[in-house]
DNA sequence: CGCTGAGCTTGCAACGTTGCAAGTGATGCT
DNA sequence: AGCATCACTTGCAACGTTGCAAGCTCAGCG
């Protein structure tokens, strides 16, 4: 079905080269043999076949975006952000889930099994580390996303975790607010977002003077609303319940948001509720999610523009860029 | 720095034939030379080249899925149960957005422009119609997904919609709401999930002897939360403002649903709502989301199923698979 | 009239892999 | 000893494309 150059090449009569000629638009080409060629190629539909030009050519215009779930909305949303970029620099990006599995991380990243066909990756590692990642046989370049500390060797785009989720809790401290909660906390050493949050909030907590009551800081397992529900239903059993929460992103805040509404209590009046991300669904919960609201198409653009470079022979030493970020005051502290 | 299969056969001192038949784990190789190949192989950490594999073998292992937005929760769940699918079979599934651009979608399934290295495609069309799907120049394996019409030629998988929209329809008339409105109906041609959805919802009404109010039928751009929202604040407006509403789909009634509770109304209370697609929202907004629940997971296995069949020569007619869908009675309904 | 060069076209080789069929040398059998 | 057999190894070709350099034809010029 597919018709190949030197089908086409029979059919106009000519070479297989002045085919490819046409094809590329190269012009020493005859006017009346580019029209004659042309002829052939549509009357046989002709399509390059993509992957022998990338055997050929060395590139193949794909880069990968490999992510931990494709279904929280905050990487579906940077997904997004990312494909954009991609497309207006003529790329396109194939989007690949691990779960966190690091087995199935290590498989994506070093592409030691099946379609090493990318230029580059952009890649959001849960589980794996900077040893790993500096030991990749493939020489495909690569830019992290995320929190998870690699020491050094690729580019890298971060958030200042530990600033932002001062600012949260800043944030609920400025409110008047007395037992402020946090919800989120990893111990996993694999996953650094919770701890860097979590340092984060006692920051504020001891710049103002207040004591860390280690009650309140819950940790969760995942970052998805059945984890914040959870932990959310814990909290309001304790003997003193706190009046405000910082969830460590949007997903855990709508979460707890349904444990508090469901026992009748309000927000904010009697919580108030910060989250992290600034997903879609948080600006249309009642009520609407005040969240720190990192700048992801400043992160996307980034990731492409720093890989790009990379494929354009850029041997300068890794770079470490944190994104801009702000915290978006809604109704779930104000009222 | 990525090796070669020369550059192990010289380091080895054997033919290129031999390492291949090495790396591929054939039998007639003599232990002792194998040792040594292998031995050649780790050390020049030799990874196959997927590129040249697949311009050899014909066969890249990868699959496309095409979408209309990864952001939409209802296309985020269904990929993610698509690569899964996909991965028990060995495939690897590339994920691509169309926001439902016919140029787009056109660019990405005729696939005239790059990257042209599919086995096959699960496509969701928005805008393309029959005719532009016959035509296609390649002969890739397609599997159409979604409720857009397309006149044979290609495997489909749908869902009745205009069943499921009466299902969603009859429970609001059972639990005695008066005034039923329907969100979401879609005059455009290219867009008939909107077209189906109301048919039902005419269907149920009618087996029901009810009048169909042409004002409690609102058009919406798009599915998406602000549409929902909107929507639903001119059925405020109306003189007599509706006792329930079926959403054609969730974002529609989570929108739908702010707008109701900023009013200081209550759901079920004071109107009723279902929605369509049961995402993970839903299920965690207060109140939680009465849905109509499409089976994504038959949905996937069944669009996997069909395209590696076509891979695998099936050359049977094509068929056309309706989804199970249940419908999942939350709070918005029963309180 | 032969040479130069412009304008256009072409053959070869290579990207890295694997199917095919043929090759090698040693062993076993008669 | 001669031949078949076996176990293993190898060279060639091809997948479809493009860079390179050489080839061809013809016009123009001295």
């Amino acid at each position: 079905m597919a018709a190949t150059l030197r089908q086409v090449a029979e059919r106009a009569g000519v070479s297989v080269r002045t085919v490819s000629n046409v094809v590329n638009d190269f012009p020493q080409v005859a006017p009346e043999t580019r029209a004659r060629v042309q002829q052939a190629l549509d009357e046989l539909g002709y399509q390059p076949n993509a992957v022998a030009r990338t055997l050929r050519n060395g590139r193949s215009g794909l880069i990968a975006l490999v992510l931990p779930e494709l279904d929280v909305p905050y990487f579906a949303e940077l997904t997004r952000a990312v494909i954009e970029q991609a497309a207006e620099a003529g790329y396109t990006v194939v989007v690949d889930q691990t779960d966190g599995d690091p087995v199935r991380e290590r498989e994506l990243v070093m592409r030691g099994n099946r379609a090493a066909m990318f230029d580059g990756l952009i890649f959001n590692p849960l589980a794996l580390g900077g040893a790993d990642l500096r030991n990749r046989p493939s020489s495909t370049p690569v830019v992290l996303l995320g929190e998870r500390v690699v020491e050094g060797g690729l580019d890298h785009i971060m958030i200042d975790n530990v600033g932002a989720a001062e600012l949260a809790t800043r944030h609920l401290l400025g409110l008047g607010r007395q037992r402020i909660a946090a919800i989120g906390d990893q111990f996993d050493e694999t996953r650094q977002t919770g701890q860097l949050r979590t340092q984060g909030y006692h920051a504020a907590l001891q710049a103002a003077g207040r004591e860390v009551v280690p009650e309140l800081v819950r940790p969760t397992e995942f970052f998805h609303r059945a984890d914040g529900a959870a932990a959310m239903a814990d909290l309001l059993a304790l003997p003193q319940p706190p009046d405000a929460v910082f969830c460590y992103n949007d997903l855990l805040a709508l979460g707890a948001l349904r444990t508090i509404l469901s026992r009748g209590l309000r927000v904010p009046d009697d919580i108030a509720l910060v989250g992290f991300d600034d997903i879609e669904d948080g600006r249309y919960s009642t009520p609407s999610l005040t969240t720190v609201s990192p700048d992801k198409t400043q992160i996307a653009k980034n990731a492409v523009r720093l890989l790009l470079n990379r494929l354009d022979g850029d041997q300068s030493a890794p770079t470490r860029l944190s994104a801009d970020y702000t915290l978006e005051i809604r109704e779930s502290t104000t009222g």
